[in-house]
RNA sequence: GCUCCCUUCGUCUAGAGGCCCAGGACAUAGCCCUCUCAAGGCUGUAACACGGGUUCGAAUCCCGUAGGGAGCGCCA
């Protein structure tokens, strides 16, 4: 395991840091919606800047104008504002960034890092094709390396020249070294030839100019950084730390798709997931504290570190981020889960204004239910007098017996001194003595009439919670 | 094809040479508790990919093999 400590020193152009602070940043594309895949990865950048004090930076990589769309954009600022990852600056968008991008290029066209190349589409293509028939790996041939004279009518691409002699030394925070020679490496293009900048030109200048000292992103771009990090030389700077992730995988072992997992992260939201426990859930994905499954955010805070990431990439467990949530919903303070919880009831049209009713519920609930989805489907019956009645619930435990047996609870009910769980429950306790009945002969009985339902908290607490008007209504013969 | 990465129970993981005939968690099976459903408690099934080394001793170190994955774009 790579315990190399974090040295990078990122000495931004534009900009000048504190040179020892850490800077992170995550830079999704919004080509398609953001996932937990890419949640994790910025969690992880999130909490290493946290975890130093350091800064985090959100920068959106849109430069593929195609296939970047706002609505990704959105999902994006969203989703990072409903899990609580604050960024302290952004989000920047490099198409706002372009003068700059296209001011570094000319200076490295000036410095002869990088230089025109003339080559069509067609002639790259039947290149690759010639090497990939000789078995070799298609690349770049750098036929254009030392052209001086430009082709008359043809708009040139940029390519940057990379070293072709010596190696490159990744010194990864998650894989240890990685080494890779250059001969490997051919001259990628920074500059279309419309003149717009790529991917992996506009990272690099942006890391730069942003001072970002820890570069944490997804394993599939291991293979990119060994060129990343030659132009940041070029440019004249120390490249930063890089810590490559592994990535997550759906449920099944393959890669993360729709269906499983890579949907929008909101739709943990509307499922009814806790950030802090979606949060969580991600965190534990090639990550570990000993034997510690559940960390509140600020443990997280206090206790991540990026060099203690395993390389191995790791498959999206639905039921464990489920029973993730529960212990979530468990532990947190009840005001807490309120304020996710409303959504959930304003969205079956329930009312959002009894706080007090609200977290008896969520105390009531959250051992029983496993998202705030499940939760307000719940509780219905604690927020409206529409009770839905579940017609063999009814049939099955209000027979005539147990009607009759309800009238005289209810007057028991109603004479109580005081209403609360033990005193109803001492009341219904002595009525079941009395009649000789298990205090399932009640209580199920009971439960339908009052909820509609036969699964509900324990009946004592359930009348208390519903009050006692509501419960004496209920019990209103003919009612159900 | 080439380059790079990865490999402990079904899944997430602990494990930095003896504490490991491998521990925890989810899931799963059984039991307990019990007014329903849960939650909780206890118990069980279940893994070091394979083969060679190194060593008194290897899940841990080295070398191979196999299997997975990523990249090789005027995508990010």
């Amino acid at each position: 395991m790579a315990r190399v400590d974090a040295g990078g020193r990122g000495r931004g152009s534009a900009t000048i840091r504190a040179p020892m602070s850490i800077v992170t940043r995550f830079a999704p594309s919004p080509t398609g919606l953001l996932h937990i895949g890419g949640v994790r990865t910025a969690l992880f950048s999130w909490l290493q800047a946290r975890r130093h004090g350091g800064k985090f930076i959100l920068r959106i990589e849109d430069t593929d104008r195609e296939r970047s769309t706002d609505a990704a954009v959105r999902v994006i600022v969203d989703g990072m504002h409903w899990l609580g990852l604050d960024s302290d600056e952004g989000p920047y968008y490099q198409t706002q960034r372009f003068d700059r991008y296209r001011a570094v290029i000319r200076e490295m066209l000036a410095a002869g890092t990088a230089y025109h190349c003339y080559c069509s589409k067609e002639e790259l293509e039947q290149m690759r094709a010639e090497q990939t028939a000789r078995k070799e790996k298609p690349r770049y041939d750098g036929r254009c390396r030392d052209r001086q004279a430009p082709v008359a009518g043809v708009p040139p691409v940029v390519r940057f020249r990379n070293p072709t002699d010596g190696e490159v030394v990744v010194k990864d925070l998650v894989h240890g070294d990685i080494v890779f020679r250059n001969a490997e490496l051919d001259d990628l293009i920074i500059a279309r030839s419309d003149g717009t900048p790529t991917y992996n030109f506009c990272v690099v200048v942006d890391d730069a100019d942003m001072g970002i000292t820890h570069v944490i992103r997804g394993d599939d771009h291991i293979n990119n950084t060994p060129r990343q990090m030659n132009m940041l030389t070029a440019l004249g700077h120390v490249p930063p730390a890089y810590a490559h992730v592994p990535m997550i995988l759906g449920p099944d072992g393959a890669k993360l798709s729709k269906r499983h997992g890579a949907v929008s992260v909101l739709q943990y939201e509307e499922e009814g997931y806790l950030p802090d426990a979606l949060l969580n859930y991600l965190v534990r994905l090639g990550w570990s504290h000993g034997d510690q499954e559940i960390f509140t955010r600020e443990e997280m805070i206090a206790l991540f570190d990026i060099g203690d990431v395993n390389k191995a990439a790791s498959a999206f467990n639905p039921e464990k981020l489920l029973w993730l949530n529960q212990q979530h919903l468990m532990r947190a303070r009840p005001s807490a889960v309120a304020r996710y919880l409303k959504p959930h009831l304003a969205r079956l049209g329930l009312p959002t204004d009894n706080e007090a009713l609200i977290e008896g519920v969520i105390v009531a609930q959250r051992e029983r239910t496993k998202t705030l989805k499940e939760m307000a489907l719940a509780s219905r019956f604690f927020f409206t007098d529409a009770v839905d009645y579940d017609a063999k619930a009814v049939a099955k435990h209000l027979t005539a017996d147990a009607r009759a047996m309800l009238v005289t609870l209810r007057e028991r009910l109603a004479a109580l001194a005081t209403w609360d769980a033990p005193a109803i429950h001492a009341a219904i306790e002595t009525f079941a003595a009395e009649l000789a009945l298990g205090l399932g002969k009640i209580a199920q009985p009971l439960r339908v009439a009052v909820s509609g339902g036969t699964v509900s908290p324990p009946i004592d607490q359930t009348l208390a919670l519903l009050g006692r008007a509501r419960t004496l209504a209920r019990l209103e013969p003919g009612r159900y």
